[in-house]
DNA sequence: CTCCAACCGGACCGGGCAGTCCGCTTTGTG
DNA sequence: CACAAAGCGGACTGCCCGGTCCGGTTGGAG
């Protein structure tokens, strides 16, 4: 596999950037066409690039993924084990606004296998977090880190026919109010 | 409109459980082949009893608010304004569960009237019942009908693809101990 | 500047699904 | 029992959408 043309390149970019908010804004069902033109690009050039409409969304699931897993090794440090788990569910929640999809369709694009490494990745580190602030006494028992993604990205889903736009920020609050010991 | 036939009565009866049950399983996009397979009727009678698949999908939706609204009202009675509330969620809950199409097909289908007013009188029922908490101090502030329903709906939404099958009691727990005060 | 390989995009194909239509069957009434 | 109206169901239609293909275009190495 040969680096891309600068062009190429290009058009990957604006596409990944366009499925994100076409997905965050139309939801999963969004077709081919609409990401094509929200990209600037053709219909073909996206199928040719991810072979799959699967293949394109565990892709975009993935970058998130990746974004998620770092920032909750940098949590992990943080001393205070209550509020590092607290600040990892508020970026959860805002990555899961930016991008619906990304709790939605997780399910069957685990069949790709990076997406499902990136997950369990994840579901491993947060299993930190959560196992900390357990500890601290922070967190009630008996819960992982597949609860409180569901969680959190039942909360955000919740929101989306709200008319105020900081709804979310309230049922995240009610999440994590009931998520304590 | 004059009385529908014996066979033809028993026709609709079979189409709206068969759909309910569909959408339960499958989620809200079953194809009405599927219903109608299930229903034991051929997929014209389907179509012609309801107009549309959205009007299908009004019809079972209805039918589950106009059971919710029954229980409201009878649990407006109850002198425990918290314990009614908190009741009146787990029925909720159950019902969202059964048929998960109901939380997360309602928007579109407000456009039919009678689904509209059933939500909204729903709606004004539970904001009764939610107001008795308040003032009971079992719930916090800041909250209506709307947001209720649409965490519960959440809850049960993440839970659909978890494993072991009470996953959603620790759900709707969580959402039920965050609307404390 | 030249040239070719990589890339683009839209025309095309095929499958699947919602909704229509009509010839046949069932109901129930006189 | 007879018969008209109501109902049935599956064949048919048209549309939408994902994926393929190929003639034309562009990038960038030499």
């Amino acid at each position: 596999m040969t680096a891309l043309r600068a062009d190429a390149q290009r058009n990957l970019g604006r596409i990944l950037e366009a499925a994100s908010d076409a997905y965050a804004e139309l939801g999963p069902d969004v077709t081919i066409d609409e990401i094509a033109r929200r990209a600037g690009v053709g219909h073909g050039t996206v199928c040719r690039r991810f072979p799959t409409k699967d293949a394109l969304r565990a892709a975009v699931i993935r970058a998130r993924l990746d974004e998620l897993l770092a920032r909750a090794r940098e949590l992990i440090e943080k001393p205070d084990a209550g509020a590092a788990l607290e600040e990892f569910v508020w970026t959860a929640a805002e990555s899961a606004r930016r991008d619906r999809a990304l709790f939605e369709g997780i399910e069957q694009c685990s069949s790709f296998a990076d997406v499902a490494a990136a997950k369990q990745e994840l579901h491993e580190t947060v299993n930190g977090l959560i196992r900390r602030a357990q500890q601290a006494g922070a967190v009630r028992d008996g819960l992982d880190a597949r609860d409180v993604g569901a969680l959190v990205g039942a909360a955000i889903q919740a929101s989306v026919h709200a008319e105020r736009g900081d709804v979310w920020r309230r049922y995240v609050q009610v999440v994590l109010d009931g998520l304590r010991a």
